[in-house]
DNA sequence: AGCAGTACCTGGTTGC
DNA sequence: TGCAACCAGGTACTGC
C-alpha cells in the first residue's frame, strides 16, 4: 500500500510523540515479516534515546544514539503509537515501547496484515545498510531533474510506469502514483522508457513532484488498509485522476480511462489526454 | 545489463 | 449461503 506520501504521513503522525523518548523493550508476536525481525531487537533498542525519525523513499529510519530501526510497510503495513495496555488485535506483530521525557509510557506499534513489510535493526548509519544503499535519489532532491531522467533512462525498452517504480532510478513512487504522475505529464505507461524527449522528462519529474506534493497534502491515500498514525483516513484517493477509475470518464476530457495489468499490476490511463 | 516472471502473505470482493 | 478464484498499494530474487 504505502508509497511516499503514506509513509512521510506515518513519519509525521509518529515523530511528534518519539523525537527525545527513551526505548524500554520490543514485543515481538509474530517474526515472520518479509525478513525475519531481529531476535535481539529488544535489547538492541533498550534505553537508547530516540534522535530523530526519518524517511529515506519508502524507508521509516528511527534514529537512535547508537543506531537505527529500519521500518519497510510492505504492502499492507501501518504504525500507529497506541497508549501502553491497549490490547493489540490481530496482526499487531511488534510493539516498540517507549517512555516520554515526562515518564509516560506509549508504544510504536506494527500492523502488517499481508506481512511484506520489515523492522531491522542496523548498528552504524542507515544509509549503508545494503537496503537503502542502492536507492535512487529523493524526488525533491534537487539531482531529481530531467536531465538526470533522460540520462538513466537512455536505451531502456521497459514501460515508463515500470522504469518510474524502480526504486533505484528515483524513491518513493509504487503503483497508484506511478499512474497518476504519466497522466499529469500526459504519457502514455507503455511508452518505452528510453523514448521520451527532454521536454517528456521534464514534464515527467514535474508531475511526479506535484502528484507526492498533493499526495501528502491530503494525508495520502486510503485504499483498503491505510491510515495515519492517529488512524485517521487519508483523502488522496479522491483526487485520483486514472487510478481506480476503469471505464469512468477523465475528469479533464470525459473520455473512458482504460485499464491494463502488465505483470501482476494494474495500470490506468486515458487515452486522449495521454497521448505521447 | 536489462527485463519478465515469481514468490512471499492475508483478507476482501467477485462470481458461480 | 458457500466456496473457490481472483485481486491488492512492494520488492528481492531467478533465469532468460
Amino acid at each position: 500500500m504505502p508509497e511516499l506520501p503514506e509513509v512521510e504521513t506515518t513519519r509525521r503522525g509518529i515523530a511528534p510523540a518519539l523525537t527525545g523518548a527513551t526505548f524500554r523493550q520490543a514485543t515481538i508476536r509474530q517474526p515472520r515479516l518479509r525478513w525475519a525481525v531481529p531476535a535481539d531487537l529488544s535489547s538492541q533498542i533498550a534505553n537508547q534515546k530516540v534522535v530523530c525519525v526519518a524517511r529515506r523513499g519508502k524507508y521509516l529510519l528511527l534514529v537512535l544514539e547508537h543506531g537505527s530501526v529500519i521500518l519497510h510497510l510492505g504492502m499492507s503495513g501501518s504504525l500507529r503509537v497506541v497508549p501502553d495496555n491497549e490490547p493489540p488485535q490481530p496482526h499487531d506483530h511488534v510493539d516498540l515501547q517507549f517512555e516520554a521525557s515526562d515518564g509516560r509510557c506509549q508504544i510504536l506499534r506494527l500492523r502488517d496484515p499481508r506481512r511484506f513489510g520489515a523492522i531491522l535493526w542496523h548498528t552504524g548509519p542507515a544509509h549503508a545498510h545494503p537496503l537503502l544503499s542502492g536507492l535512487g535519489p529523493e524526488p525533491f532532491d534537487p539531482a531529481f531533474d530531467a536531465d538526470y531522467l533522460r540520462e538513466r533512462l537512455r536505451g531502456r525498452r521497459t514501460a515508463i510506469k515500470s522504469a518510474l517504480m524502480d526504486q533505484g532510478l528515483v524513491v518513493g513512487v509504487g503503483n497508484i502514483y506511478a499512474s497518476e504522475a504519466l497522466f499529469h505529464a500526459g504519457i502514455r505507461p507503455s511508452r518505452a522508457a528510453g523514448r521520451l524527449s527532454r521536454t517528456d522528462c521534464q514534464r515527467l519529474v514535474t508531475a511526479v513532484q506535484q502528484t507526492l506534493e498533493a499526495a501528502m497534502a491530503a494525508g495520502g491515500s486510503t485504499l483498503r488498509d491505510f491510515t495515519q498514525a492517529d488512524g485517521a483516513p487519508g483523502y488522496f484517493q479522491h483526487a485520483h485522476q486514472v487510478y481506480g477509475r476503469d471505464g469512468a470518464p477523465c475528469q479533464r476530457c470525459g473520455t473512458p480511462i482504460r485499464h491494463r495489468r502488465h505483470g501482476q499490476r494494474s495500470t490506468f490511463w486515458c487515452p486522449v489526454c495521454q497521448p505521447r
